[in-house]
DNA sequence: CATTCATATGAACGTTGGTTTATGTTGTCT
DNA sequence: AGACAACATAAACCAACGTTCATATGAATG
């Protein structure tokens, strides 16, 4: 029931990482887009369970969508591809860098 | 519920840092160590309702307490404080930065 | 030692959120 | 057009989580 017209919290969108499969996929699509079936056999979730979870980051903006015929291909939003060199990523309220 | 011999997944220290109170309760650490009454003051929160946070964030190992008095000073623990300029926590399995 | 201050703990409640099952949609191929 | 493949959506269920209220602990002070 957020408001749409008010901006994300911080808050918001470590709650859309903090959790095991959208990690996972968050940290797959660091190496480049895929398509759901990929992800799914690389991951070992669900169809369902997948498509679930791809909604949520969808919806967060946190990656973006591409037809390939039948397929759909994810990719990581751009603005949340950070820096060349390190595996990290960019909430726009915080970086979460993944090199110690 | 979980087994203390094997190590924290990375979700899991997500998790703690992917609510609001606790999120501030960090964040308010990191400008140094503070009192409990100190904390309720600056985030609103119910005495009470902190001290459940407070207990999650323990049991993560992202705090340490410390007895003064009557008072108890809760502080980041020493492995989450990063380096010396950049406002960002470490959480062992990465690192949450908040600078842009 | 009784009281008060500062914080912690326990239990009960309501809500959010992940999972499953079933069904719908979109595209491709013959 | 029919059939299949790839993915999305809806509804229902259950468990985990945040919140509240009540009570307990520990330290200090009179």
């Amino acid at each position: 029931m957020a408001n749409s017209t008010e901006p994300t919290a911080c808050v918001d969108r470590l709650k859309v990482l903090a959790d095991a499969t959208r990690l996972a996929v968050v940290e797959s699509l660091m190496a480049g887009p895929q398509r759901v079936g990929v992800l799914m056999d690389r991951l070992h979730v669900e169809q369902s369970l997948l498509s679930h979870h791809l909604k949520v980051l969808r919806e967060a903006g946190l990656v973006d969508t591409e037809r390939d015929g039948k397929a759909v291909v994810y990719r990581l939003a751009d603005y949340v591809k950070t820096d060349s060199a390190g595996q990290a990523i960019n909430l726009g309220c915080c970086r979460l860098s993944f090199t110690p």
